[in-house]
RNA sequence: GGGUACUUAGCUCAGUGGAUAGAGCAACCGCCUUCUAAGCGGUCGGUCACAGGUUCGAGUCCUGUAGUACCCGCCA
């Protein structure tokens, strides 16, 4: 209904123009879908509005409006409401029409992009030589989700995962494994990702309390950066293993990443600092080149240095994310850089962002944004952590989610007497198990922190995604016992809109291409999810109110095509958000 | 100390400057001879943290206060 909107709102400003004159030319008409169903489909608000500068009271601006407004082909009359609303009820003929043309497209009636962007989005970003644990659960759902919505549209979208792959950590790594491991720099596979995981945290243990452990491994990190064959070999290893391990998680997830690490900026990162020397931005402080920052000041009022290159002549994540906004805009030829990382950092890229603004990396017309999201916390509203206080492991969280959906689908299935294969229950408790946990982050705003429960996730019934799928189960099943392709009711279908359920059905079928154009925007999933879960709740009321397979023609096809409407939105959205639907469960 | 975000029903949360602030869960009451009841209907539940301000209109914008969380110089 984008185009519906676009036209009525052309018919208002001109209106608008015609009753009050060129004084009023390019005011913003305030049409909105109204707050209730029974004030129609519409309402402007401009009579409020304009009240003050009119000299006249809202309703009788609202009044000579409606007189002006000729919207017969579209819309029931006009009526005026309250202190001055203008609600606008479409006409049934036309929301039938537009259902039709819904039901003919293929893309549900949502438009490509007119022109499209070169959009990166930035997510997932694990650490090499660290397991994946809860904290990358986010930033990896969530910037799936927006990196198909966004190529859904046809935009050009490149997903970078950033990964953690140089720095300090490496340099503390190869220098403990040189002490106790040191077949492990030379030899693949000689440990496991386990032992790799156990060997970290006691380097970083041993970089926190040992200042000689730690300048040894400060000068790894050099010797690494310095090209280093030994190391670099070593270092080449280690990410190799980390790789094929994160790799099992993207595919358990059916998540699809290209890997651009930090250390592909290492080439660059000299001409960061250059750039910004010449642009007259570099200060030394203390050994260390530094940018100061507008607006970020310390406990004296100072203003807080971004250090660019240490004084030991490394670079740190600062430069290396400097490098890449250059890089991407430069080279890669990015109009839209969206990074999805916690909050925690908006910090870190306000200051990235506005030192690439001062030295005019950051291209008119580029867009650089920070999509945060908020912290993932256990049922007690801390940290989520294991019993033991350990960080939850990502493959131990996404085992249990299915492991619970399996043992939920046997219980149900023994209380039912049916009899199902075991490429039945695996198929349908893996597809149960990780869309909970993927509909269940998405759903929340991402920007509050999040309360992680399974039991809330794996519930059958409310805002969950067991609840959805079986909505679109529902649908798949009128198909088979009626015997009926939804591919092929027929070319010249005519659609019926009489009951009530079937109005509201029809009304949030066809806001599914302004909700797309909104959340490829505003970059918030949970809006997607609050449409289908609305549309799944439309559906099983619809569903309760009218039988479609024992109605009569014509109302019979016309009830199948709304299943059939419903059934690929929700398929389509589910999509969207990286969510596989079932034909049964 | 500075910065940022948050505070909405018993719980978990939506909420785009517009009309009587909404869901889900929990509790209680109904509805399966029917396309899967994993559903539907209903009842109960509110000082939108507090105090000011802007506005025709504020949960939404601004200021202040309180509480909570996160970030704050060579880790990412």
């Amino acid at each position: 209904m984008n185009a519906t909107i676009a036209d009525l709102k052309n018919r208002f400003e001109d209106a608008l123009v015609t009753a009050f004159g060129d004084e009023v030319a390019g005011i913003d008409p305030l049409l909105v879908p109204t707050s209730n169903p029974k004030f129609g489909d519409y309402q402007s608000n401009v009579a409020m509005a304009l009240a003050k500068k009119l000299g006249k009271a809202p309703r009788a601006i609202a009044d000579e409006l409606v007189q002006t407004l000729d919207l017969s082909d579209l819309c029931e009359p006009l009526e005026i409401a309250g202190p001055g609303f203008i609600n606008i009820t479409l006409k049934t003929e036309y929301l039938q029409a537009q259902l039709a043309v819904m039901q003919r497209s293929d893309r549900l009636g949502v438009e490509t992009a007119e022109s499209p962007q070169r959009v990166i989005v930035d997510f997932s970003s694990p650490n090499i030589a660290k397991e994946m644990h809860v904290g990358h659960l986010r930033s990896t759902i969530i910037g799936d989700a927006i990196a198909r919505v966004l190529e859904f549209q046809g935009q050009d979208v490149l997903r970078l995962n950033h990964v953690g792959d140089w720095g300090t950590q490496f340099g503390m790594l190869i220098t403990y494994l040189q002490e106790v491991c040191p077949a492990a720099l030379t030899t693949a596979d000689a440990l496991d990702l386990g032992d790799l995981v156990t060997f970290y945290k006691k380097a970083k243990q041993r970089f926190d309390d040992d200042p000689a452990f730690q300048e040894a491994a400060r000068q790894q990190v050099v010797t690494l950066q310095s090209g280093d064959q030994k190391s670099d070999r070593a270092w080449k290893l280690l990410c190799n293993q980390s790789r094929r391990e994160f790799q099992t998680i993207y595919d358990l997830l059916d998540i699809c990443l290209t890997e651009r690490g930090e250390s592909f900026y290492n080439p660059y990162l000299q001409g960061v600092v250059d750039d910004l020397e010449q642009a007259g931005l570099l200060v030394e402080d203390q050994g260390a080149k530094c940018v100061f920052l507008d607006g970020f000041t310390n406990r004296e009022g100072e203003r807080l240095p971004l250090i660019i290159q240490k004084s030991d002549g490394g670079y740190n994540y600062a430069t290396t994310d400097l490098a890449a906004i250059r890089y991407r805009i430069h080279t890669d030829g990015a109009n839209r850089l969206i990074y999805v990382t916690d909050v925690g950092q908006a910090n870190h890229f306000a200051q990235v962002f506005q030192v690439a603004r001062r030295a005019g990396w950051i291209l008119d017309g580029v867009e650089v944004v920070h999509v945060p999201f908020g912290l993932v916390q256990g049922e007690d509203g801390k940290r989520l952590k294991t019993r033991s206080g350990e960080t939850v492991r990502l493959r131990d969280l996404l085992d249990e989610a299915i492991a619970r959906a399996r043992a939920d689908l046997e219980t149900r299935l023994k209380e039912e007497d049916r009899h199902e294969s075991q490429a039945f229950i695996e198929h349908t408790s893996h597809i149960v198990g990780i869309s909970a946990v993927k509909y269940a982050d998405l759903s929340q705003n991402r920007t509050s922190n999040y309360i992680f429960s399974f039991d809330k996730m794996l519930a059958l019934q409310g805002n969950t995604a067991p609840y959805m799928l079986y909505a679109y189960v529902r649908i798949q099943g009128i198909s088979r016992k009626g015997q009926i392709d939804f591919g092929n009711l027929g070319a010249d279908i005519k659609i019926l809109l009489h009951e009530e359920t079937e109005f509201a059905l029809a009304r949030h079928l066809l806001q599914l291409d302004e909700l797309i154009g909104q959340v490829s925007q505003e970059l918030m999933p949970n809006r997607l999810c609050q449409y289908l879960f609305e549309l799944s709740q439309k559906f099983n009321q619809f569903y309760d109110r009218c039988p479609v397979l024992q109605a009569e023609e014509p109302t019979r096809t016309s009830r199948l095509v709304l299943c059939d409407l419903t059934a690929r939105t929700l398929k389509l959205g589910l999509s969207l958000l990286g969510i596989q639907v079932l034909e049964r469960m």
